[in-house]
DNA sequence: TTGATTATACAACAACTATTGAAATAACGG
DNA sequence: CCGTTATTTCAATAGTTGTTGTATAATCAA
């Protein structure tokens, strides 16, 4: 990942209700959610939800799919653990010792 | 961590300016930057950077010491990894197959 | 104390972002 | 074909963020 990958990526995580909707949709892996379910669980008008799934799929973070009148977004997973390899590997930058044994064992629980 | 510490942290780490002076102070750790050299090495204004360095340390992603007339900041690294581990969660949120075994191996290299 | 240096605070402005309702687009069911 | 439903686009507005120069505060060296 370069860096002004991860300047994007950190924009469009830095919304409440992106990071809502990106939280939801990780949860409801692998089937997704449609545009109207999404703003049903999170209250936000669709309006504007809209507005947020945008620059939640431009940034690659979520994939969409149409499905007769209904659009299905669905997590990108592997752009998330790009980024979070980004980050510890810029975390760690010239000094590997300062991230390891502190408790990263990211897959438990 | 909590979403709204999350969000707070994605909208500081979401500029190039940002993003840029805390690597380079993950690369000087431990001994950190006084800020004019940071400005030196990044071409930045002293007064924007200031403006991006109170931001970062708002966000507790800096420390900040004086010494004499010289502020010097050192990463704060520990934060930065209680955000990975926020970040790791989410992703595999409910779904811990989700993220093993993808080659994030974050303490080599 | 004086003069130079380091850094931040302030003020002004430009640029960008979020939110909303109304309108447009597209697809389905009858 | 027509009304309904799902979603996006558009336009207007309010609020936020980034950048710069100038001014201020603090420290040091002589």
């Amino acid at each position: 990942m370069d860096h002004p990958t991860a300047v994007l990526l950190f924009d469009v995580l830095a919304s409440g209700v992106r990071l809502d909707a990106f939280r939801l949709l990780v949860k409801k892996e692998p089937e997704g959610m449609v545009a109207g379910d999404i703003a049903a669980v999170l209250d936000v008008p669709p309006t504007n939800l809209s507005f947020h799934l945008k620059a939640l799929t431009q940034a690659r973070l979520l994939t969409v799919e149409q499905e007769g009148r209904f659009q299905r977004y669905r997590a990108n997973i592997p752009l998330m653990l790009d980024l979070i390899a980004y980050l510890t590997e810029e975390c760690c930058s010239g000094r590997p010792e300062q991230c390891a044994n502190r408790g990263l064992t990211p897959n438990l629980k």
